[in-house]
DNA sequence: AAGGGCTACTGAACGGTGTTAGGTAGTGAA
DNA sequence: TTCACTACCTAACACCGTTCAGTAGCCCTT
């Protein structure tokens, strides 16, 4: 399952006997990037201390000079995509748009940078992996305080949700969307745009319509997000903002 | 990451030295219940041919003689909590309710049957286990063996998609939610349902409000599916459906 | 009741994994 | 040039899934 025979690996070039030393932060990306290459290629099964070592030109053990165990360098790569989600978010939604329309894009960009990223979204948000949290601040987070504690500072992804909790916020109070609490129809959004990426990720072998799906699944719950009085005016405009 | 210091798991008995030697399909049971306890108790990395065999008073090595590999032995807990799945949606959905109720009910059996057995649902929908889909129901069969054709035979998990896609199939034709492809809408249905589970398993740091999100998200899907005519009937309804 | 064949089961091994302990050697500072 | 610091290596540990030759429990036949 998890152990099949691979080629063993191996070092690429022991050419120089002399065995080099850098400096700690450089390995450290070194490390890193060579994790992001290698999860990237075969998600977390390829990922071995090992694998990343001889990837680095390094052995296993050297690692831990610069990460405390494998759910540290686990963790790094999750923040990493967790920025390209920020960025995905951001991208699409310029502020000219109508607040419902900019809601909208940054959905559309969720959806996409998770699809473009299908390993590292399944890392992030489709394991367990008790590293992500761990190395992360432990303070548990109340409801709306996304980042009300200043001596630690916030994962990536805490951010990441601080920002769609703050569109939101704004939807809500300008009438733009359903009246509720914010909190709540944050964690829906979130919920909804996570269906769709999970759902095509996992399952493959559906050959979904994938643009259909995605069309349609925003369409279907931003027009449930809107006040009654609103009623289909998304649905309509929506046609406009095609890639 | 995945072997921490557990202790040495041994076998209970040695007691009675001889050994025994039970029917083949009686083992089988023992095994996958084994798998499914262990399981429960702590996910995909407490289940370790290893532990199975402890649990069940064999060596790793006899479970070979009944499942070929491990992922064989993880199909079978998957299609046993398919079965669970398939349950709880339709538990809830009684004939005498609105079409639209039914599925507002199936929603939430599926949902709370996600959330009451979390590891399992990590395992069916949120790990890729190659074993879920490469084989279908696999059992090995040597001679004359009492399985049915495994060509032919869905998974229980196509059967509970099956039964959602129906449904939908009926809700469009009658004009109770909105047209389109039910395909298409049977897909953002499940993947918003989906998504509330996967988002409250993985993420338990937030603290979620979790009764009040699923009220909301699923209200929130549902009017979305609306007939534009019909706009605001079900968030009113939707209240006297609370548990 | 005795024997034989089938096969469920054992014990040992192999190559993979994450992690640790202790020794070695590169490198900047004195 | 010497020295201290520490990045790095070698070797080992306990775990994992899987394989294979051999053993022995049980049913069927005689």
């Amino acid at each position: 399952m998890l152990q099949k025979p691979t080629t063993p690996a191996k070092r690429p070039p022991a050419a120089s006997i002399k065995r080099k030393r850098l400096a700690p932060e450089e390995r450290r990306t070194q490390i890193i990037e060579a994790a992001r290459m290698l999860f990237g290629e075969g998600g977390l099964s390829v990922v071995s201390m090992r694998s990343i070592a001889a990837h680095v030109g390094i052995t296993q053990a050297a690692i831990y000079q610069h990460f405390e165990d494998k759910d540290a360098i686990i963790f790094a790569v999750a923040e990493h995509f967790f920025g390209k989600l920020i960025e995905g978010m951001e991208a699409n939604s310029t502020v000219d748009l109508d607040p419902v329309e900019a809601l909208r894009a940054s959905m559309r960009g969720y959806i996409e940078t998770g699809l473009a990223h299908p390993e590292e979204y399944r890392l992030v948000f489709m394991t367990d992996a008790p590293g992500l949290r761990r190395h992360g601040p432990k303070t548990l987070q109340k409801r709306d305080s996304v980042v009300t504690d200043p001596e630690i500072h916030p994962t990536k992804g805490q951010i990441a949700y601080g920002h769609l909790q703050e569109k939101v916020r704004v939807l809500v109070k300008s009438g733009d969307i359903r009246k509720g609490d914010p909190e709540l129809i944050a964690e829906a959004i979130w919920a909804a745009g996570h269906g769709v990426v999970a759902l095509l990720i996992t399952h493959v072998e559906f050959l979904w319509e994938v643009e259909k799906l995605i069309e349609v699944h925003i369409d279907i719950l931003l027009k449930g997000l809107l006040p009654d009085d609103h009623a289909g005016r998304v649905a309509k405009k929506g046609k406009k903002n095609r890639a």
